[in-house]
DNA sequence: GTCTATAATCTGATAGAC
DNA sequence: GTCTATCAGATTATAGAC
């Protein structure tokens, strides 16, 4: 957008500065195209049951040709680990309950949040939490990914007056259980989804107790939507 | 082992009984070993890295004859999971804490008896709380199976006084949230391990806060091993 | 029950023409 | 950057001899 507008219509023998910005803007957007296809497929055949070959059918390309995007399938894979952060990233950070909510409803708001996330795509909940593909393992910048959304809950939690350090990896354990369970033993029905209140509650108590009994009202069995 | 003794020296034209019984013990045998194999191969080559070429060699056969014993691969995963279960619940059952326990410690107790067979076998706990292999399903035996694992940790927890319906579900929630941010996030170390007492306290204030209340003596910040 | 042979297909990945 | 051609091998599973 800024500086050199005068190069736009240099000679074609070697490609404008504007030539290059659209050939990468095209590039980035067919990379894009390869890992929403990689999400449709891995949901349609399982995660481990992704092929090169039926990718390359999915966007219109001989297999072949889609290593012209990424070298190998595990850097697809990577792609869609730090897409998958990002996405939970924006989606936990976005949370932005009504100023003086106190930390009952908030951890529960945060918690359906949470859960909501993670049931709504097993697959990616898969790669992002469960890390079962064989060979796979994230590259050290996608992990930074996965660490900083870690580090993001630490925050958020802050945000309503929980600062016990371990709180989080709590959390995490309690929300990812929820989840996978839900998932494995009881797909589509609310088994798990009915408890989301209560973990919330039960981990309000254990972690800041005081927030805990301090509540404006007794709310004790309301549900929090 | 009874009755039949007789029928031992047969007409050998028609295999005996006994001839009968040692054929099947034989060919049950045969099914273990490859089962046992199966497990092996998994835990090295991931679940859904599992071969029938590799099993075969495993157990010194060619791939088609193991086709003998197991009609396809998913009967394979189907006994396996079987079997998995079965060792859970043994392993949960044979649970027997000092008579007059008070409820904290044998909870305590519980959960890292929990994590600690989840964690051992990260395929394991895989193939039976995840459930992430594409195209497999457990048979509805194999299923009943399960099923009993779940009912059985509620007859255990009501054996020390924890009586609330949807505990169990609660509970089995926080260990395998537990354990699955343990393997996926931190192989090796212990930074959910750690969290194992704190969790199964706040479960047991939030399921039976009277049993949670009445402890014998004040053994808040001891571990329980 | 185990073997050989093989079907029929899928796998990830590379070389080189255009 | 996309293609054809192809490698080099894997996969599950079946047919039929012994």
């Amino acid at each position: 957008m800024s500086g050199n507008s005068n190069a736009v219509r240099s000679a074609k023998a070697s490609p404008s500065r504007a030539g290059l910005d659209r050939r990468a803007a095209r590039r980035a957007s067919t990379r894009q195209e390869i890992v929403d296809a990689a999400w449709q497929l891995a949901r349609e055949h399982g995660l481990s049951g992704l092929s090169m070959r039926d990718l390359g059918d999915r966007v219109g390309m001989r297999a072949q040709s889609v290593y012209s995007y990424f070298a190998s399938k595990d850097e697809i894979y990577d792609a869609m680990f730090r897409e998958g952060y990002a996405a939970f990233v924006e989606r936990m950070d976005d949370y932005d309950p009504a100023p003086g909510t106190d930390a009952r409803t908030s951890l529960r708001l945060f918690a359906h949040r949470h859960f909501a996330f993670c049931t709504s795509d097993p697959v990616r909940f898969q790669l992002l939490f469960l890390r079962t593909i064989p060979g796979f393992e994230p590259s050290p910048e996608s992990y930074a990914v996965a660490v900083r959304a870690l580090a993001s809950i630490q925050t958020t939690m802050a945000r309503f007056g929980v600062t016990d350090p371990d709180a989080s990896d709590l959390a995490t354990a309690v929300f990812t259980g929820l989840t996978s369970q839900q998932i494995a033993n009881d797909p589509g029905g609310d088994r798990w989804e009915r408890l989301v209140d209560r973990a919330a509650d039960m981990l309000l108590a254990e972690v800041a107790p005081h927030l805990h009994d301090a509540r404006p009202e007794s709310n004790e069995d309301e549900e929090t939507r």
